[in-house]
DNA sequence: TTTATTTATTAAACTAGTTTAATGTTTTGA
DNA sequence: TCAAAACATTAAACTAGTTTAATAAATAAA
């Protein structure tokens, strides 16, 4: 059950047989059926979640109640509200299932543990936040300078996978435009081709 | 001339005497001239900066030429390209001085150095990369949700310092907007006034 | 001090993306 | 299996933001 956390684990450091089983005895599973909620706003994120199973969507509502989507987490993803998590504030959040879900969770109390146990820890989650900062910050670049069209494209081109398992919907509040505008651009694309 | 960067890190984590000490002698002073550039779109970045006098942007210039600003960094701030910084790949931004400016240097091999010699240092940098990382998705969901105009009076509001330094096309490339349109919206909030 | 360069403003035509609403299709759930 | 709900598409009017260009004002350089 925690292999393809201890699989992903080692992708950003190497730890020993022990110190990976210790880490991993801090996570314990979570079902999430299809449209409920890992987080809702308001509530402080006391948890860092590890999918192995499902599809979930982050997002944000405005004043105006438009949705913004942070990002999806599909299995072998981490997902947490880490403004929340590590502020210990309200968070502004929703995380919720789009598919039935499974995810493995770390309380803030253990992780803290970890971080004062295992040194290699810190170094884990700081490599890791910095790849997720590096990702955030290309996009950020993406959005400024790129038209709908091509950030469309581009994200067909580079999560395939997840393209087929979402809405239109869910697409279009990613890339920041109205569920119309993007049935404009496909077919503008279909006629392309 | 280091006591800026000592609070600074004081602010972050507690260390010793020692520890800040032997810390902050590994940085170096470099003295950038404005106009001139503490890394150009294709090196390697091999260093993590600290501003202590004067005025950076941090910038991509897309394929049709027009820049994007990551982020501006004054006294106090610390300025990097993370990406190319820790995948040594070649950057695809320019940190340029907008004024005189001074900035304490660490190359990559002594900040690997202080991580493994100085296990406190790791979680320095975890703390801060989440805190920027935080800053960065509130940003991403500003500009997914927010006109331009009210992008424009929350910069004014948060940075009212940064803001007199600044000239209008920087502060428009910024926010993703043209100089132009940015008139326009001085304009519209000059007479409401 | 004079000239060249950069910056800010304005206008007017234009375009990328929104809004509202209607229609058909697919999915869901009782 | 039938009704309700969610989803995708299209059209048409609209608006936020761009583009190009001209002019004035401020800054820098010689």
């Amino acid at each position: 059950m925690k292999a393809l956390l201890k699989q992903n684990i080692a992708k950003h450091i190497s730890l020993s047989e022990n110190e990976i089983e210790d880490f991993c005895n801090l996570f314990e599973q979570k079902l999430i059926p299809k449209k409920n909620f890992l987080l809702r706003e308001g509530e402080i994120c006391k948890f860092e979640g590890f999918v192995t199973k499902g599809l979930f969507r982050v997002y944000h509502i405005d004043k105006n109640g438009f949705e913004q989507i942070l990002y999806f987490a599909i299995e072998n993803w981490w997902v947490t509200d880490i403004d929340s998590f590590t502020t210990e504030t309200p968070s502004q959040l929703f995380i919720e299932a789009l598919e039935d879900s499974e995810v493995l969770v770390i309380s803030k109390k253990d992780k803290e543990f970890a971080y004062a146990n295992l040194p290699k820890i810190e170094k884990l989650f700081r490599v890791m936040t910095q790849k997720t900062h590096v990702a955030l910050q290309r996009r950020m670049i993406d959005n400024l300078s790129k038209t709908a069209e091509s950030r469309y494209i581009e994200f067909t081109e580079k999560y395939p996978q997840l393209i087929q398992r979402l809405s239109n919907i869910q697409i279009a509040a990613y890339l920041g435009i109205t569920n119309v505008f993007l049935s404009n651009i496909r077919k503008k694309i279909a006629v392309k081709k």
